[in-house]
Formats: C-alpha cells, structure tokens, sequence
RNA sequence: GCGCCUGUAGCUCAGUUGGACAGAGCAGCGGCCUUCUAAGCCGCGAGCCGCAGGUUCGAAUCCUGCCAGGCGCGCCA
C-alpha cells in the first residue's frame, strides 16, 4: 500500500513537471509515514517539502498541485488532503490491511520474514568471554543481543553463522595457569600465591579439586610448565562446557567455537604481520613490532609482537578476522561491550591494510550493564569472584525474562539490572504481559476447539464483517510486521521487536475486551476467529524471534 | 587533556535516521469480573526533551560550545 502511493505521488509529480506548474531536476527523496495523530490519515508525505526547497514556491502551493495532478481514485484509499504546512496525507478505506489476514495464515512461521538479505553470507560472533570464568551479566547481555540479531538476520534472508571465539590462548591463559597451579600446590598444604594479576575466584579451588580426583599428585612433581599446561587444560575444558551449558539454559546456540589458540598454532598470526609488513604498515620501536595504524587516522599505533616475541592479542584479531572473511563471508558483525570500542578503529584499519574493505566488519558495541542489589553496584570482575553469573540470573529470573529484558533497551543505552526488582517484580515483567495475550489466544482457540469449532479457511467468510475500531486496529498492527523485522535487522536492533510485542498484544487486550469472539452472532465468529489466529501466529513468530517462549497457558 | 556512549513524565525507557499539538510501561488516583484467562480493560493527572546558541518552512532528532554520569586512551584482553 505504502509503494502504492509513493508510485501515485511520483506520477502526480512528473504529471506536474509535464503541465509546467512544478519544476525539478530529478525527484528528490521523500518519506511517507505513518502519522501520529489519527486525523491526519493513515500515511503523510512530505514530498511538497522536500520539493519546495528547488521550486522555491511554499510547500501548501505544492501540495494543493501535486494532488490535483494524482491518479485518483487510489484503490483502497479514501480521501486525500492537504493538511498543515504542506503534508499531503491520505486516509485509507477503514478495512485497506484486512488482505493481510489470509497471506498470515498461510505462511504461518514464516509470516514477517523477507528475502531482503539475498542469501548473504553474514557471521554475527557474540559473548567470546574468557573462558577463564563464568558468564556475567555483561556476557548475558551481548549473548541476548547477538542471538536475536542473528535470528533478524535469518529471517530477512541472510546466510548466517553463529560463532563463539574462544580466547585460549595469550597473557590471561598464562596467568590463568599460574592461579591453577597455586591452588593445585595450595591443595597438597604447600605455600602458593596466586599472583596479583591471577584469577582468586573460589571457583578455581573447585576445579582443582576435580582436577585431582581425576589426576592425583602426580603433577606435583612435574615440570611447572607441564603443570600448568595440564590444569590449563582441564580448567579450560570444563569452563567451556560450563559456558556452553548456560548459553543453552539461555537458548542461544553456536555454529562455531572458534580457538585463538588454532590461529597461532597454524601460523596464521605470523602470517598477516608478515602481510602487513610487507605492504610497509609495520615497524620496530623499542624491540617491539608496531601496526602504522596511524595511516589510517588512528590516534596512535599498535603493538603487535611485543618486545618478548610474543604477538598481541591485537594480532590474533587481525588474523582472526582475516580468517572470517577467508572462510567467505560477506558481511562480518561483531558484538562488543563499550569497553571494547577503542579497538574498532584500529582493527579496521587492519583489515584495511590487508585489503579489505573494513566497512564489511560491523560493531554493535553496547553499553555495559550494572547489577544492583540492595542500592548498590555489583562487581562483575571474575578476578574478584564476586559476581552473579548467567546462571544464577536465570535461576533468578527465568530465561524468558532475562531475554526480554536484555534486548528491550537499544545497545547504546546503559543498563541497570536491578536484582531486587527482577527478584521481587517477576510478575510485572513487560514479558508476562505480552504472554498472557498468547496464552489468552490460545484459551479462545482451545475452548473453540472443544465446542467443535475451528479456524475457518479465509474464503469461507467475509472479512468485511471486522469493523470493530479495535478489530481494525489490531489488524493494522499485524500488518506492519515485516516492515518492523526489517527495520530491525537493517538497525541491527531488537528493541523494535519487544516494543512491536507489546503494542500488539496491547491491541489484542483492547480487542479482548471489547469484541467477545465465541459468544457472538455465529457471522461474525469466522472473521473473528481469524483475526485471533492471525494475531496469534504474529505474536509467537515474534516472540520467536527473541528466543522467548510463546505459553499456550499461563 | 583527548575519544566514544548517555541525559526525554516521580521511576525505567521508546521516539525507525529532520515532520504536525511529545509517547509507552511501571508507580499514584478513580471505575470495570453471573459470559472466551482481571497476569486484563477504561479514564485521570504529570514534561523548559540537561543548558545556551546555530542551521530551515519545521529540531528531542543535525552543527557548535558548555554541564552531569558511564566507558576507554597498556608491549591486558
């Protein structure tokens, strides 16, 4: 409908042009929008606008011509009128969006989905926490995130792969080793330390403690650095499996667990300093080899082989991404917490340097989370130990929730997660609100169903008997679907989703309440009974899309 | 000091890329259950869109400068 009437507009313009009453080069862009106020009409346009910048002539003027010179009548459309300073706004025929009803119905699961993708290969790779803890809310909110814009992705037609990268290997693992080996000797009675900058989580005495079930003393004496490779190894194991097990509790599931180890190990680290060295972007300074990220308007340059010859965890990136592109995707998205972002410009600029186009490379950075409890701020680090893991929330709160509440807020807007009130409000959760709308369909269809009656196919009765403003309504909000997954996968932001859940089955309560759809006059049943399977398909596709559970009761 | 993000109703936040008089959910107040789930519906109040300039037909949205909060500016990741 909206292409309808961009195409009318364009024609009433060019009709203009042709008449000599409007004068342009080429049509410029203008938007058609669905207005606030019910009385300016179901679409406004701006054309006169942006229109009367080159005519200069005032924007009413250019209006008042433009529709003279439309092809009326528009099917579906009712009336036409120049409004304000120069909108042209049409109001459509009450019932234009009742042709959605049937198309719901048959593409079921996949109704709001797009094709506008083309089948383009995209990677989202999300969380990547160290695998030296558990997960913290940090991580439960990029696994959110990443999850659902992979899921967008999916249904507008891209390709897409899910991928974890596992930092296994670098500074952190060698402190991580020396925490592992302190804890083992610790556990035999012998003086250790666990060095400053190590991990003093208890859960490391846990893992010990089932490393040496398993193994005994007999690393005791053994080299330290077999030591430490063998705790490393274990410890790294079972951290995994922990982390792949609340990402599942969590609902989110990888395509690929990708080792930073395997990029060293297959010399593909070395490989891209030696690429970048080659095309003149690296330098020695002070025993160290530098990337000339500068080159690219960076603020300063990098360090990628340090002085003791080991590379940075910078250089296993470039290798990395490198490798993503390699593997042949076509468009790369990264989802990283802020503290992250001053490592966008200069990876980029890596990737520029070794010939790819960085825009291909896309960064949600989010803002980090802080968890409340009792008015004050948690600690997330896992050196302290003192932090709620993704586990423990999702005890807390529900998976459902927890989703919910992760991706209702745009990634660039803090978010406090207050505990005690997820705690004690789980019954006030938006989540359960846009539920219950579910769970209500469900009961109708249900008792239908016991009464002998079902869904009518479309043909079978006529939809013009919905004339209720709360039927029509309803049906204008299902309608909107695709354009709001798009525009969300474009965005490459959730919210829209939740925010579209709840204004839908807000409209539905409303529609609830006021229209009753098995008691009524047996006419209107069938339309009635549609329009609620429509709804109810619309609402669980979208609550699919967040990974959010659609409850047939509540 | 420099860079990124944020500042909108009492609270938590939307505001789809510059559109008409600023929106929702909580919280508050007042109504609605012999009929499909009251985890619901209906109504009411509440705002200098951080502050000050600028750009234009038009600004919460774009530009500049301030103010406040968060995060970064490692041979950590």
């Amino acid at each position: 409908m909206k292409r309808k009437l961009a195409r009318a507009l364009e024609e009433a313009a060019a009709s203009a042009r042709a008449a000599g009453e409007v004068a342009y080069d080429e049509l410029p862009t203008f938007v058609l929008e669905v207005p606030r106020e019910r009385e300016h009409g179901d679409f406004a346009a701006n054309i006169a606008f942006v229109l009367a910048r080159k005519a200069q002539r005032p924007p009413r003027e250019l209006a008042e011509v433009l529709v003279r010179h439309l092809p009326l009548p528009i099917k579906g459309v009712a009336r036409v009128n120049v409004a304000g300073p120069g909108f042209i706004n049409f109001t459509l025929e009450e019932n234009w969006a009742l042709p959605v009803l049937p198309a719901v119905l048959a593409e079921d699961q996949y109704y709001g989905w797009s094709n506008i993708g083309q089948g383009q290969k995209v990677q989202v790779e999300f969380v990547s926490a160290n695998p030296t803890g558990l997960l913290h809310m940090g991580n439960a909110r990029g696994a959110a995130l990443g999850d659902v814009i992979a899921n967008l992705l999916t249904a507008t037609g891209h390709e897409v792969t899910r991928e974890f990268y596992i930092n296994d290997a670098g500074n952190q693992i060698e402190n991580f080793g020396l925490s592992l080996e302190a804890r083992y000797l610790q556990a035999f009675g012998i003086e250790a330390e666990v060095p400053e900058e190590g991990y003093h989580g208890r859960d490391l005495i846990d893992t010990v403690k089932r490393f040496i079930e398993k193994e005994g003393d007999r690393y005791l004496h053994a080299a330290p650095s077999e030591r430490r490779k063998a705790l490393v190894d274990f410890a790294l194991r079972e951290k995994l499996t922990a982390i792949k097990k609340a990402l599942e509790d969590f609902g989110v599931y990888y395509d690929v667990w990708f080792s930073e180890r395997s990029l060293h190990d297959s010399g593909a680290v070395k490989k891209a300093i030696e690429d970048l060295k080659e095309r003149g972007y690296i330098y020695e300074k002070d025993g160290a080899l530098w990337f000339r990220s500068t080159a690219f308007g960076e603020e300063k340059d990098e360090v990628v082989v340090r002085q003791n010859g080991v590379p940075t965890y910078f250089a296993a990136d470039i290798a990395y991404h490198r490798n993503k592109f390699e593997r042949g995707f076509e468009r790369v998205i990264n989802i990283w917490g802020a503290d992250h972002h001053g490592h966008v410009g200069r990876l980029k600029s890596a990737l520029a340097a070794l010939g790819y186009d960085p825009s291909r490379l896309q960064i949600v950075l989010m803002q980090l989370v802080r968890l409340f409890q009792g008015g004050e701020i948690l600690r997330m680090s896992k050196r302290t130990g003192q932090y709620v893991t993704l586990e423990e929330l999702l005890e807390e709160v529900g998976r459902d929730a927890a989703r919910f509440f992760f991706v209702m807020l745009k990634p660039d807007s803090h978010l406090d997660f207050d505990l005690d009130l997820a705690r004690s409000q789980t019954s006030d959760n938006p989540v359960y609100y846009v539920q219950y709308a579910h769970a209500r369909i469900c009961s109708i269809l249900r008792l239908a169903k016991e009464r002998g009656l079902s869904v009518p196919s479309p043909q079978e009765v006529d939809l013009n008997l919905l004339k209720h403003p709360a039927e029509l309504a309803l049906v204008k909000k299902i309608a909107e679907l695709p354009e709001v997954v798009a525009g969300a996968a474009r965005a490459l932001e959730p919210h829209w989703l939740t925010r579209y859940a709840q204004e839908l089955a807000s409209l539905f309560h409303t529609f609830y309440t006021h229209c009753r759809v098995l008691a009524d006059e047996e006419t209107l049943r069938g339309p009635r009974l549609i329009l609620v399977e429509a709804t109810r398909i619309t609402l669980r596709n979208v609550l699919h899309l967040l990974g959010i559970s659609a409850p047939e009761r509540m």
